[in-house]
DNA sequence: TTGTAAGCGTTATCAC
DNA sequence: GTGATAACGCTTACAA
């Protein structure tokens, strides 16, 4: 910037402002753009770093995860990007793999950044412990929440996904609705749970505990469970499945019956996750988490924070993707 | 560190020396043991903007690519993110979601925070257009190749992989073996395609054109190329598909036409999407892509480039993951 | 409308 | 062993 300046016969705050676009201060058009020349023609690059500096801001935000390598932490990161984008700020990444350690020290180095804030992002809704050093910094926790004060969290509405599902089933005139869920005392199964018999209450229905089965989120798990409730006495016409490989599982209870999808057995999954929903034959009607929503929704709640509003817990709805099996 | 260096009455240059734990300078035990406790005490944080400033480096990595939300991408990242760790640098991300313009201004972003190399990943297999400012920096592709000089790229060996998958089939007795492929042109195809070709003439086999067919990357697809395979009047006994939702389709075409897998027709597939592949019926043999490895090599390629040496492009290959449907 | 000068928080070179 | 002092590349009061 000293050279531009020489080169032009200004003072290097005549420079910074034009190039700044400034408009507190008054500098000429016509410096303006002699500066703003000047510096494509020398191909001039203004050094965030020193910016940083001398602005006191650095324009970061650093993101911590379990889970890159899932299309849940991708999308979480995609999201969180767009939205920094839009505010001109970047984002400082480290994926612990889960280990405490590594997420620990990768606080550490994001804080020595000076990030404005933090995103950490988990796979699992589930509680999160967090390094000690975070509450230096406005953070956001996604898809999991902390006992630390002053932490924020952006949830999945798992209530209303389970509401969804089960809607979409009542509508197509399903009246006996089996429930393949997740095992017990996670968010994910206790919230889609009540969604599912909130629908069905609304509609006039009974809840059958003999329609209800639960265990681990495998596409093995979900063909058992399904399997027992196609061959009760009266079993279900339609099949709400806590997870898209559940929902894999059952298909295959369904076709070894004899059943088809969705004529003689409907189904419905949860979590879209693409490459199993679009690609079962028939593709499979199901939930989609709002994964880029929630890294979003994590990064604008850090602006809010750092502009001093106070911020409270968000929960994201999903999205009922309709395809072919139901 | 100018409030520790007074409260320990010492100059911050000692300070700087002390908690840096250099060995070329003279510092007494004593003091450097003083200094780091009198900074653990008053919670001194370095900051590393200003360190970079003074030192003249930054110790950041950019990485840019189309695809954060994808099994590949997710693991690109995790690759390189933990072996920039290891080298205590930080990734700065960027994703475009293909838009060239996003591209291009994020690289510019990136290269004014002043990042000391560039990963530059892509969903396909493809060559990419690159915007000119990367020039300014090393820089390495991951997953695509490019025309401008200097720039080096990792690949993943499809070749290997294809003959990997087809080793499989025939070291299980069979000796016809159809191949699922993708459509013609694609790096992948045509690499999987003489991964395959290689085997079988190795084996002593003639390459039968009816065996091998070709089409989009769907299940459809793979069902329609596989059940055409299996409607042959002497069909394969094997079938190596070049993507597993491919063979996701082609377990399809077998089950409905009475086909036990893996005893009556076996099937391996490429990609290693565990949502598919493991939760299939049977769990599918695959070949898995080496994502987050290619994410490593590209962060020490670009490592070896800033340390002088000359690197080359590079090509990593997969690994064959048993599962049951051979 | 532009210039001067004082930071911003470090590292690095010397001299002592 | 330690301390001055000058960078590093910018922003920003304040003066002119």
């Amino acid at each position: 910037m000293d050279d531009l300046a020489r080169h032009l016969g200004l003072s290097r705050a005549t420079v910074s402002f034009a190039l700044n676009g400034r408009t507190d201060v008054r500098i000429s058009e016509a410096t303006r753009a002699r500066v703003v020349a000047a510096a494509r023609e020398l191909g001039y690059r203004p050094h965030a770093g020193a910016q940083s500096l001398a602005a006191q801001r650095t324009d970061l935000i650093g993101f911590v995860t379990d889970i890159p390598a899932s299309p849940f932490g991708g999308g979480i990161i995609h999201g969180a990007q767009a939205a920094a984008w839009r505010r001109h700020k970047l984002l400082l990444i480290v994926s612990s793999e889960g280990d405490p350690e590594i997420e620990a020290t990768g606080v550490e180095m994001l804080l020595d950044r000076r990030v404005e804030g933090l995103v950490y992002a988990t796979q699992m809704h589930r509680v999160a412990t967090l390094p000690a050093a975070v509450e230096a910094v406005p953070t956001v926790l996604v898809h999991c929440t902390s006992d630390r004060p002053g932490a924020v969290s952006v949830l999945p509405d798992e209530v209303e996904g389970g509401y969804a599902a089960t809607r979409r089933l009542l509508a197509a005139g399903h009246r006996r609705i089996g429930l393949v869920n997740l095992a017990a005392g996670l968010p994910a199964s206790t919230g889609r749970r009540s969604g599912y018999e909130r629908a069905l209450t609304e509609a006039g229905l009974e809840l059958e505990p003999a329609l209800v089965r639960q265990g681990d989120a495998t596409a093995t798990t979900g063909y058992d469970l399904a399997a027992r409730l196609l061959d009760l006495a009266d079993p279900p016409t339609g099949l709400f499945c806590a997870t898209d490989r559940m929902a894999m599982g059952a298909y295959d209870a369904a076709k070894e019956r004899g059943l088809r999808i969705p004529e003689d057995v409907a189904v419905v999954g949860f979590d879209n996750q693409e490459i199993v929903a679009a690609y079962l034959r028939p593709a499979l009607t199901t939930v989609a988490l709002p994964f880029a929503e929630m890294g979003v929704a994590a990064v604008e709640m850090l602006a809010a924070t750092a502009a001093g509003e106070r911020v409270l817990d968000r929960t994201l709805t999903g999205r009922l993707v309709e395809r072919a099996s139901v």
